[in-house]
DNA sequence: TTCCTTTTTGCAATGAGTTGCAAATACTTG
DNA sequence: CAAGTATTTGCAACTCATTGCAAAAAGGAA
């Protein structure tokens, strides 16, 4: 069984119908880069399957940040996928002025995630949590070093 | 001089013009409860100025984010203002159930603000900062007890 | 006060994302 | 493999928020 399959077995098994829409979406998302923009799933979508409508890549990627199979990550007020992997789990740090997204490693978040649950019992939604911010880069001041945990890259589409 | 006129006095000092639609805004956020809905501040406005328009009621309160006068908090994906005061500042959690807010002390945040601005260079927008997550009224299991810090309030509008 | 320049408003159009609903279709059972 | 049912799609309409542009108005100078 393929990894690709694993998927298709993740939705089968929540009840969810294998439509070649999903099919499809799942494709684009899977062999794309990090955080693709809706536009550009539906792009790729379409070339692939011609009657693909935006409404249906919109809830499809719902449909999968819903059983974990992509996580969603807003960057500069829209919404981006990418594919889940669990081996993986990364927050962001995402650049206000370079649209820049970041990686950040799930280890600086324990200790406020403890916290919050302790002191307040409130469980925070770290799965999708990403902070804004400027990064080194655009920072006038900046003097360059940056210390290991980090893993730039940079959006190749056009966010305003 | 009242704390009223120290705010437009802001205004003026950045070289904003006060108009009569500026002053009803600031009026009707400075009068309001916390977090109030972009649509909550445009009836009231309206009702003390009729011609007022929701794009005017928009661009104003992002001048008035923009220039300090209030802070703005994203909550179950709308937008809310309250005035900002600088002697409390606090941050917020927000529930994704019941769409409570609570407000959480800067205090929290300060060890995670050092460690990205240490580690990565990054300066994190904490100004803005709001979690989304289950608060402790909200989970299944919850058990009660709530520690000092946290300070709840319930919206009164309805969101969807 | 009057004139002038620049900012701001109101309106309409736009963009991202969601939703209601009828038609289409994936899966189940026989 | 055919029929039935519940889910899903496509379309259009809608919501929240932003923006282009001409008309209106605020503030400064004469």
């Amino acid at each position: 069984m393929t990894s690709y399959e694993q998927l298709l077995q993740v939705l089968r098994d929540e009840g969810h119908r294998l439509t070649p829409q999903r099919l499809i979406v799942l494709r684009v998302v899977a062999e794309g880069r990090q955080h693709m923009g809706v536009d550009e799933v539906f792009r790729e979508a379409q070339s692939a399957y011609p009657f693909m409508d935006l409404a249906t890549v919109y809830r499809t990627l719902r449909l999968f940040k819903q059983v974990g199979l992509v996580t969603e990550v807003a960057i500069g007020d829209r919404l981006h996928y990418e594919l889940t992997h669990p081996e993986d789990r990364h927050h962001h740090m995402v650049c206000r002025v370079c649209h820049g997204a970041f990686n950040l490693s799930p280890h600086y978040l324990e200790e406020f995630n403890r916290t919050l649950v302790n002191e307040f019992g409130f469980v925070p939604d770290l799965d999708h949590f990403a902070i804004t911010g400027v990064c080194v880069n655009c920072r006038p001041e900046s003097s360059g070093e940056v210390g290991i945990g980090s893993e730039e890259f940079t959006l190749n589409e056009d966010v305003p």
